[in-house]
DNA sequence: TGTACATCAGTGAACGCGCGTTCACTGATGTAC
DNA sequence: TGTACATCAGTGAACGCGCGTTCACTGATGTAC
């Protein structure tokens, strides 16, 4: 990946003909953008002109413009999977293992959420990929973190074997609406006090809806 | 709006120098390129020429093409309210007023969801006004049709007043999640018996985590 | 009922913009001997 | 260790495209008298 310019740290890469790594800067480029404007701000010539490049350089390491695309909505995807993972690990293990489940279940919608809010540009941009995605692919991917968390709940016996068959699309919808609506939809300009309380409600709907759990007030 | 030209029925608007009724022309016309290719395909240029009149003509109409934009993104969301009503029609008034009102809601998610896989370019462009609506405005609006539905849920007895307050944020944000996620996201390309599996899946957990209705199998 | 004239609703040409993409090229790098 | 040379990774100029928007204009309409 590092092809020897910067392999001592030196960020001269101005200096040299050779960039070094432009692939991963023009994505990163591409990513900033996406993060402003959404998708539709990941150009070829933005991201060049973002690197100090011409264009036609990003030729060789893209096929296409669409390429350079898929490259950014993938970050973006990996960028909202780490904001689920760090919101899963601030769960505590408590003696009650249907809790525990549900306190899980709940983080992977609020790292789903808080990502989406946080970076609207970028969540636009991680569903914004040409090809679809295999919803099961990889273990480190949104899907298979809210599969797992309803496993644990089968498994920690809040949730019967016979709902759990299609649950996770109760609960992906619920949490997907939610961002779409707060962050590019009707919902956008709620105030935090609202938006918090809505979140929550939302939250308990799932929970109430998938696992069974009692509605909080 | 009939402007005189067509007020005979004669659809010869080609033959007359003045057009008629060009506002509505070209708003149908910005819909049919919505339907196709979503809100970035409705241009002035293409609008135009779709009616079959200079770009310059639509400035006689809209201010700008934000404007002819807007325009279409408000029939796109006339056309998604009676996708609803048009299901609400179908609800039978039964002897039990709970179910009744359950059924009702249903049938709010179904129209909206419906809606969106018959016309996906057209519900993607319903939600890209540049002005946020006002959530309340007017009764013939999808968000207000959601809110009589869960009033009359309370009313039957099947929903406690404790629990209605932003219960319409679950409903909506679930049935539009799916709405997304099928149409546009990663859960397009579903077979369409799959699709109306996961739809009924997730109409249950709304019903479920909403009123409390048990939840089907 | 006729007519002069203001107003309305179009035309046609042109502008500048940013985009994706291609061409022939050149400077930098690395490798065989 | 040196050197010739193939290959790699950039440059610079140009293309055609569709877009929003503006300009000066002209044909059609309607109204005051």
């Amino acid at each position: 990946m590092w092809a020897g310019v910067n392999i001592l740290g030196v960020t001269s890469a101005k200096s040299s003909y050779h960039h070094g790594d432009l692939r991963n800067a023009l994505v990163q480029a591409g990513a900033d953008l996406a993060e402003q404007g959404g998708p539709a701000a990941v150009t070829i010539r933005a991201a060049a002109r973002a690197v100090g490049v011409t264009p036609t350089a990003a030729y060789r390491h893209f096929t296409d413009h669409a390429a350079l695309l898929d490259a950014v909505c993938d970050l973006a995807m990996a960028r909202l999977t780490s904001s689920m993972t760090r919101y899963l690990r601030t769960v505590t293990t408590g003696d009650d293992a249907g809790e525990t489940a549900v306190r899980r279940l709940e983080a992977t919608g609020r790292g789903y959420v808080s990502f989406a809010i946080a970076e609207p540009g970028l969540f636009r941009t991680a569903f914004s990929k040409a090809t679809v995605p295999e919803p099961s692919a990889g273990t480190e991917h949104p899907f298979a973190l809210l599969m797992k968390a309803l496993d644990e709940l089968v498994a920690a016996g809040s949730l019967s074997a016979d709902d759990r068959p299609l649950a996770e699309f109760g609960a992906w919808s619920a949490v997907h609406g939610l961002a779409v609506l707060l962050v590019e939809g009707p919902l956008r300009g709620l105030r935090r006090r609202e938006r918090d309380a809505v979140i929550q409600k939302v939250l308990d709907m799932v929970k109430h809806g998938i696992a069974g759990t009692p509605q909080a007030r």
